[in-house]
DNA sequence: GTCCAGCATG
DNA sequence: CATGCTGGAC
């Protein structure tokens, strides 16, 4: 009886499945990417990344020998940067503890950095066959209207009521058909916003369906609203033998952004008004009274992350090169050339694109 | 313009 | 329980 509704789920996946190329190998590495870069992603948004990825890093020991740099700049614009922080640290655990080999049990492939129940269980199933169900923001959904869940997901109580139900259809001996199943039909049928009920093959025993209440589930209580943010950038000109140079920051182990880079600048937590952001950075920045004029400012532009609602401003100033206060040399000056070479986040590419 | 989808970590 | 990013839907 139960596990016919996993059967049902199956025989759709096979029939609707989209052709993506994570589903054409067994090779545990790929798939571990693939699920990396899809945690909190959508898969229109993913795919590219995955496909240039993929060709500069193909197996484990090329990822590893990389530099950190080099696999943020990979992953510039996909956010949550941690991933690749994580990814490319597991990368050389892998090379070093298990010679490269990619650890093929559900304990030694969790113990990866970033890598959490949810991936865990998909890479056991899909690479391994091993029977660990997945949940996902798409199980969530499914499972919660399936059996009308009433109970917010998000909370402790929710996720154990979720696992249950979710094991009660579980087809042990298909887990990598059954997990991708599942999390499809959340992708394509059974979405957040206009589900197509109608083409479900689970609607006869769908609670929120038969009630008509399709819209109320998943219940989640709702997270502490983000906090305001102002971020003043300063591009700092200079020109040089006829190039064009300006300085740029590299971010440190603490808050948003690890190790990507911007500019130099600074950061408040309420208004500010634009001539005293100016002297209080030039007292910073250029101990020797510094007298020159910003060129342009742009902003405020609004960037949104988790929980910081951030306004920035972008004001450019010429300077001469030797006169700028380097604190601990996180500072350097690359030419506008140069600067693609940087792992920025989507605020500053931004930027750049349209002003350098 | 605002809101929401999508996991891991300390 | 708080924090990290971006894009797309509304």
């Amino acid at each position: 009886m139960t596990t016919k509704i996993g059967q049902d789920l199956i025989a759709w996946y096979k029939k609707n499945k989209r052709d993506l190329p994570w589903r054409n190998t067994n090779d545990p590495y790929l798939i571990w990417v693939s699920e990396i870069i899809l945690q909190q992603t959508r898969i229109d948004q993913g795919l590219s990344y995955y496909l240039r990825f993929v060709v500069r890093f193909p197996s484990i020991e090329d990822l590893a020998n990389a530099s950190e740099n080099e696999v943020l700049k990979y992953w510039q614009g996909l956010g949550y940067y941690s991933r690749a922080r994580n990814m490319h640290a597991s990368a050389k655990q892998i090379s070093e503890l298990y010679k490269g080999k990619f650890p093929d049990n559900y304990d030694q492939i969790k113990s990866l950095k970033g890598v959490g129940p949810y991936t865990a269980a998909a890479i056991a199933s899909i690479a391994f066959n091993l029977p660990h169900a997945v949940i996902d923001g798409n199980v969530n959904r499914v499972i919660s209207r399936l059996y009308g869940i009433e109970i917010a997901v998000n909370t402790n109580n929710g996720q154990k009521l979720v696992d249950e139900k979710l094991n009660t259809i579980f087809v042990r001996n298909d887990p990598a058909n059954f997990n991708q199943a599942i999390m499809e039909l959340g992708a394509m049928i059974c979405k957040p916003s206009s589900p197509e009920c109608n083409k479900c093959v689970l609607n006869v025993n769908c609670v929120a369906f038969q009630q008509n209440r399709v819209n109320d589930f998943p219940v989640k209580i709702k997270l502490k609203s983000p906090e305001l943010l102002y971020l003043f950038y300063f591009i700092l000109k200079y020109q040089n033998n006829s190039q064009q140079f300006v300085y740029l920051n590299k971010r440190g182990e603490n808050a948003i952004w690890k190790n990507l880079y911007d500019f130099p600048g600074l950061q408040f937590n309420s208004k500010k008004e634009m001539n005293e952001v100016v002297t209080e950075f030039k007292q910073k920045y250029f101990p020797n009274n510094f007298t020159q004029n910003p060129e342009k400012i742009t902003g405020p532009i609004k960037h949104q992350l988790t929980h910081k609602s951030i306004l920035a401003f972008f004001i450019e100033l010429k300077i001469d090169k030797l006169s700028v206060n380097n604190f601990d040399d996180k500072l350097i000056a690359v030419t506008v050339e140069e600067l693609q070479k940087y792992p920025v986040s989507k605020l500053i590419e931004n930027y750049i694109k349209a002003n350098l």
